[in-house]
This record gives structure tokens, sequence and C-alpha cells, in this order.
RNA sequence: GCUCCCAUCGUCUAGCGGUCUAGGACGCCGCCCUUUCACGGCGGAAACACGGGUUCGAGUCCCGUUGGGAGUGCCA
């Protein structure tokens, strides 16, 4: 490998970070980082009616959250338009472009017919070599390239290995729209060149692309770049993940309450492995990361494991580090307000001392804050009843309403007291401990579907165990 | 339809001709630890899509079948 690779990511900003632009960065950065390279970053706006710059924003936002450093300012592709003219100008010059007047009306009729015999829909060529000055009046031509007619263009793919097109499919294509502006194959193969990238990393769904492009490199007479096309990410279903696979950005994982290094981590293992090694470092990442290990097929994407890796990284985080991550993900709760309101009182030291035991139950920061439930509870909340409900059966509950009875009697209402009522129960009856304990437990902290003893606790003006029974009794 | 890509447990993957009666992780199921829930420990069920070759020997190489996926725009 090179010394001075030059990588870019180049979204187009229609949307958000999705995640597989994401992983798509930071293959690209993990390239650059590896050998002390670039990596750039381009927002391909050539598509106004689509481009927002709320977009530009989020990707902005999602890289940074991520820790995906570029180099350099963002490049925007639709301020090189004047560039994307002079080179199609040049193309028009050197003869390996030419104009062309079909109308789309013609253009659909074409694919139409092809569709219909089965051949493959493609433009025909009829403007490749009549003369210009039998150009209709009135109309304005887009630019085509000319591809070559016969044999084959071969891409030789650090991922996908050699991959050989017929030419035959790839037809005289777009390069210059009838407005004048340039199409995305002319503007990626001019941006790649101008800003000296190296190595193209980027979805497999440009697999072809890469094709089409190199026609333009090769008319050109440009060095091409080092190509590497990763597969996508797909959905549970084995589909292309999109939109109603839930979830799309970046944002939307930092609102789920993951930790950038989990996901990272997620991600980066996603098509690529270092042997049996799951919990990658940032430093071990960019040490081993290969490009050249990329397998070559589609992964899906698997919540679950996710949520694994970002249990572990909330365990290894410091209370400091997911207490600072906490407020943008308060934010996006439907009771954030409440709960920022909370826990500027005296909820809030409660809240700060059960952090840790908190942090190192839950899988996301969404699931720690609402397991604190029973701080941020309104009281009073009924007792009786909450506590029926967590557990299903008759004799079950018997237990349960007659150990809370016994509890009830507690005047101070503190770890040993509690632990030797719940322990005497537990004998004369000879019941397992888990069956009756959980359940009790559950109601005396509040957790699950039942805010329940916390309110006794304070109904009874026992204010203080609470702190004492989040700390002792490990919530 | 056509072009291209892919194919190991449910999922992510290890495997780069013999050490594979196929390893790890997530998830799942037991047990242990535990005054709850977790964590942790131990154990278990769970895969080389199918058919042909090549080879002394194939999960590993080749071909086909089947099954997935991507592309096929004056979108990117």
């Amino acid at each position: 490998m090179s010394k001075n690779i030059v990588t870019r990511f180049a979204p187009s900003p229609t949307g958000f970070l999705h995640i597989g632009g994401a992983r798509t960065a930071l293959f690209n950065w993990l390239m650059a980082q590896k050998v002390g390279g670039k990596m750039l970053l381009r927002i391909e706006d050539t598509d106004r009616a689509r481009s927002t710059q709320e977009a530009v924003d989020a990707i902005v936002d999602g890289l940074s959250w991520l820790g995906l450093t570029w180099d350099g300012d963002p490049v925007s592709q639709f301020a090189r338009a004047d560039r994307h003219r002079e080179i199609a100008h040049m193309l028009l010059d050197s003869g390996h472009a030419y104009r062309c007047y079909a109308s789309p009306a013609e253009l659909e009729e074409m694919r139409e017919a092809a569709r219909a015999s089965g051949a493959q829909p493609r433009y025909d060529g009829r403007w490749r070599d009549r003369d210009p000055s039998e150009a209709p009046e009135g109309i304005d031509p887009v630019i085509r390239i000319k591809s070559p007619a016969h044999g084959k263009t071969t891409i030789d793919d650090r991922v996908q290995g050699n991959v050989e097109f017929p030419n035959d499919d790839l037809d005289d294509f777009v390069i210059m729209r009838s407005d004048g502006t340039p199409t995305y194959m002319l503007a990626v193969v001019v941006d790649d060149h101008d800003m000296g990238v190296t190595h193209v990393v980027r979805g497999d769904d440009h697999l072809t692309n890469a094709a089409r492009q190199k026609i333009i490199y090769d008319a050109l007479a440009w060095e091409e770049p080092v190509w590497a096309h990763i597969p996508l990410i797909h959905g549970p279903d084995g589909a292309k993940l999109s939109k109603r696979h839930g979830a799309l950005g970046a944002e939307a994982y930092r609102a789920m309450g993951f930790l950038p290094q989990a996901l990272r981590n997620y991600l980066v293992r996603l098509g690529w492995s270092h042997g049996d090694d799951e919990i990658i470092s940032l430093a071990q990442m960019v040490e081993w990361f290969d490009i050249d290990d990329v397998n070559k097929g589609a992964a899906r994407f698997d919540v679950q494991k996710l949520e694994a890796l970002n249990a572990h990284y909330m365990r290894e985080a410091s209370v400091d580090e997911i207490v600072s991550s906490l407020p943008a993900v308060i934010a996006t709760l439907e009771i954030g307000a409440d709960i920022t309101e909370a826990l500027a009182g005296e909820k809030g030291q409660w809240f700060q001392a059960a952090m840790p035991a908190l942090k190192d139950r839950a899988k996301t920061l969404v699931q720690l804050i609402e397991s604190a439930g029973f701080i941020f509870a309104n009281r009073p909340i009924p007792f009786d009843e909450k506590a029926r409900g967590l557990v299903d059966d008759d004799q079950a509950q018997a237990h349960l309403v007659a150990l809370h009875a016994r509890l009830s009697e507690i005047d101070t209402w503190d770890h040993d007291s509690i632990a030797n009522v719940i322990k005497a129960y537990v004998e004369e009856t000879g019941l397992k401990m888990g069956k009756v304990v959980q359940p009790v437990r559950a109601s005396l902290t509040g957790q699950g579907s039942s805010p329940g003893a916390f309110d006794v606790l304070q109904a009874l003006g026992k204010e203080e165990s609470l702190a004492r029974i989040s700390d002792q009794l490990r919530l």
C-alpha cells in the first residue's frame, strides 16, 4: 500500500448519515488513518432539488459523533459545476463525447422496445455519429460519452476482485444534462481526479458505475483510482437497508442510546473481521484494518448484537462519560423535559448516586434512563395493585402480598432489615428465593412496570432510605 | 429480462487442500454464582444450500443448479 493515499467519503445530502454510509466513511477513514494518509469529504449535491443544508449538517454531525474526521473543508460538488462543464467540452472537442437531441419520450420508447424484445434497455447511440447540422431547432441537447462498442471493461477491485463488464451493456450515458449541469458520473470522476483521490471506497451498488467511470478516465487519459466496492448492509429481511427497516441515521442511533464506540465497533465487524476478535478498540481497528480483508457478501443488520456491544462499552465507560452523553438522549425523549427538570433537583443526586449500578445493567442509554424510572416517577402511586401485576399466578401473588405485609411492618427500611424479612419468609415457606424475591424487589424499587414501594417509603417519610436502598440493594 | 456480485449455525463471522468429529460472538436453552435485575462462570441445541467434477484428500479449487442481492435514469 502506498504511503500517500487519499480516500474520500462522498455522501449525497438527500437524507441523513445512513448506517451504511457511516460504515463506508469508517472504512475510508481507517484506510487513510492506517498509513497517515488523508480522508476528504465531498458533498454530492448536484441534484439541487433533493439536496438540503439540514442533510449536510446531519452528515457532518454524524461523522463527528462517530469520531470520524476529514481533512480540509467539505467540498461541494455543485460548486464545481464550471469545472465539470469545462471537462465535458474538452471531451466534446476531443471527439470522446457528442451532443444528443433525443427527447425523453423517445428514450422511454427506446427502453420499452428493448424490454419488450428482452434486450438490455440502453441508449442506442442514434446521435453518436450524426452530423451536428441535423440537430433539431429549439432542443437543448445533452452530452453523452462515447463508450466502447465492443470488448470488455474490467474493474480491478480490491474487494470484488477483477470484474468484467461487456461493453455492450454500457451505453453512451449522459455526462451533461440539457440544462448544462453535470451528471454524477462526470462529476465524481472530475472531482476525484482534481482532489487527488487515490482510493475510491464506496458501496458496491456503485460497482457498475465504476465501469462507466473508467470509460471517462480512459477518454481523459487520466489514471483511474484504486477501487474498493464494499458490500451493502442489509436489513433483517435480506434486502438493502432502507427506510422501512426502521432507524436510518447516525443521529437516530444516538437517540436510541448507543455509544459511538459501540456503533463503530459493530460497523467495522460487518463484512470485516480480525480472527475471533469481537471487542476492537479504535487503535486496534486502525492497526488491523485492511481493505483486502473485507468480505464480498452483504451482511444483515442485527440490533441485538449492537446492543450487546453497547452494553459492553457502557460498562467500560466512566460515570462521567455516560452522564455527559445523557443530555443528548434525554432531549429526544417525550418526557425529556420533565426528566431534565427532575434531574436539576434532589432526584438528580439520587440519579447520580445510582449511576454506577444503572449503567452496568442497561444495554442502551435509553434503557438506563428508563430503569431509573422510579426516581423520576410522580408520587404517590398505588402500591398493592401494581405489585400484584408483577406476577401472574395466584399463588405467587399471595406470597407477594404476604411478604409485602411483613415488610410494611419494618421501621428502619435498611438493607439488613429487608433482607432478613425476606430470608425468614423464604425459609418458612421453602420457596425458591428468586421466585419471590424478584417481584418483591421489583415492587420495592419500582423497576419494571411497577413504581411501587419507593412511593410507600416516601409516604412513610423515609426519604433517606431511597438513597440507601439505591446504594445498598444495588437497585 | 439482461449484466454483475454473493452463498459456513437464526445473525455477524473464523476457515486461505489434510491440524474441521468446523472455532468465536450475539441471540436461544439449561446449571452455577447471587437478598432482585444484571455481570460473571460452566454446559447445550444450532451451519459448510444442492449436484457434478479436479485431487491420494475439498467447507477450502472448477462447472452447473437453486437461492439471495445489486445495477440497469438528463438520481446519486
